[in-house]
DNA sequence: GGCAGATCGTTTGTACACGCATGATCGCCC
DNA sequence: GGGCGATCATGCGTGTACAAACGATCTGCC
């Protein structure tokens, strides 16, 4: 290995980075609605599912329990969803979309969408199927 | 665009899985010397250049002065790095390694090592090549 | 029925990451 | 030399992200 240690060549480094780029990327395109890449991800999954327990919205986009709980804290704060509960498992907190939920996805969706394109922009459209691909199976 | 939001294509998603995995690769192939992705890559850079202003380091790890600061505070509380000032422009902190580091450094760039290869074990030799130039013209 | 281990959600503590505001200092230009 | 915009470091507030510990509850197994 050479002397000076190239930071800029690991990948730790560099999906820091493009990570950094993207959430700043998904704020500017965020028009109105405000939410972070990571509501917006526990959003759609939420309206997707329709009712889920907090823990399982968790696993499915990969937050542990503690930071899905301040996530879904902030949604329910915002009206974007409301916690019932199972009579059958009292331990869980299950999750549903509010009507507003419904109606700001679809222009979020859009906004997002954007931030997706502008982010990728630097590669061609080939590179982007490319670079998608191999990103998914580092998941 | 479709009815289903497949939140699973979008860049941004992917990224922070991606970036979530590879920090707890990092951490995991830290052996003793307990530093994080962040500190290390600052570490790396202020032996890198013997004499950094702080903004400047900040500038070339890409993290704002907000949390650059909060990240030499905990590297100069472990006397990894010390503070020291130029008399000609007092308004800045200069940094500089200590002993300490040098010896840390060699260790930890075997163990960042290790976390770079392990992220990208999924894919081949020519899919990592690929991979990691795409990514760095994301950046 | 009752115990043991697992799971659920919460809290606490630490560490990034950024916007915004602030006070100190510098550079430049008049 | 004086004023003005730019830069430096810091502080506060908010939002991810995770480890560790906790009480409550469920499940399986005896």
């Amino acid at each position: 290995m050479s002397d000076a240690f190239a930071l800029e060549d690991h990948v730790g480094f560099l999906l820091r980075k493009a990570h950094q780029r993207h959430a700043s990327l998904f704020l500017d395109a965020a028009c109105d609605h405000a939410l972070t890449p990571t509501q917006f991800a526990a959003l759609v999954k939420v309206v997707e599912c329709r009712r889920v327990t907090q823990n399982h919205l968790g696993r499915k986009v990969a937050m542990d329990p503690a930071t899905i709980q301040g996530v879904v804290k902030r949604l329910t704060a915002r009206g974007l969803v409301v916690r019932t509960h199972d009579p059958m498992d009292r331990r869980t907190a299950v999750l549903a979309p509010t009507e507003a939920a419904h109606e700001l996805i679809a222009t979020a969706a859009a906004c997002a969408q954007r931030a997706h394109a502008a982010a990728l922009s630097p590669l061609s459209a080939a590179e982007q199927a490319v670079f998608l691909t191999l990103l998914r199976r580092m998941g």
